[in-house]
DNA sequence: ATTTATATACGAATAAAATCGTAATTTGCG
DNA sequence: CGCAAATTACGATTTTATTCGTATATAAAT
């Protein structure tokens, strides 16, 4: 039984943050402000700011146990996969998965071995 | 060609709005805001001001040929998709569309019917 | 014509999100 | 030790989004 009792939308900066921890597994405020300054040029206490806000609202939780803390998500990608795709679903593809699907295909070309996947989970659907 | 030279991302009101009008092709601002009100509780003048931003940022257009102004969504309904697909592919799906078409299945079991559209869909891409 | 209902315009208040400056603390080093 | 570099804490500001109040105009009804 997961007691993730987390039905908390992150916000736009919070989202890069959680794609830093998911991609690193845990990493410091200097870790994830120095990987979003790539695309992103917001001051080091902004970021650190924000991921003290995540923290409080559970979203990442954080090692504090030496100075320099640690921090790792605690929303799972998958979960908040799901939450965006629902809202989206239901706000801008009436709620139909062969909509979205176009839409995602017309944007680029899927794999052979990508078709294989999706088909066989169409499969378990029949 | 389209003249659409429009890269602005609605806000979360705003998409709400835009539902409305790509479902009724054109609507006053009283039908919107009644359609609205099901499930969201703010004031006329509220959706109003918003339609007003709206048509100011080129999202709606409008006839305001006689007094109650009649508007339109001049944003595409397929270029919103398209938009918020491709931040949430990048932001949550490494970019894999099959990997999105999992969540999206396994969401939400789709009808008999939906399952034969996408693999028409798929056997077009091989 | 006067009243009533319904519109728009528009400034301003409120709320939410993002940003930053600065103080205080810790760590490492000379 | 005493200084420099890096860190956290945290209040405050700024920006963006949402909401609303009120003035004014138009149209319909009596």
């Amino acid at each position: 039984m997961g007691n993730n009792e987390l039905n908390i939308k992150p916000t736009q900066s919070e989202l890069e943050i959680l794609q830093v921890l998911w991609q690193e597994g845990q990493a410091t405020v200097r870790k994830v402000h120095e990987t979003l300054s790539s695309f992103k040029d917001a001051g080091y206490t902004t970021t650190l700011k924000l991921m003290q806000i995540m923290n409080e609202k559970g979203l990442i939780g954080r090692d504090d146990s030496s100075k320099t803390h640690v921090y790792h998500a605690l929303a799972s990608r998958e979960k908040m996969q799901q939450q965006f795709l629902g809202k989206m679903m239901s706000s801008l593809f009436d709620g139909s998965p062969s909509q979205l699907m176009i839409q995602a295909l017309g944007n680029q070309k899927p794999s052979a071995e990508e078709i294989e996947k999706i088909e066989k989970l169409l499969q378990q659907y029949k």
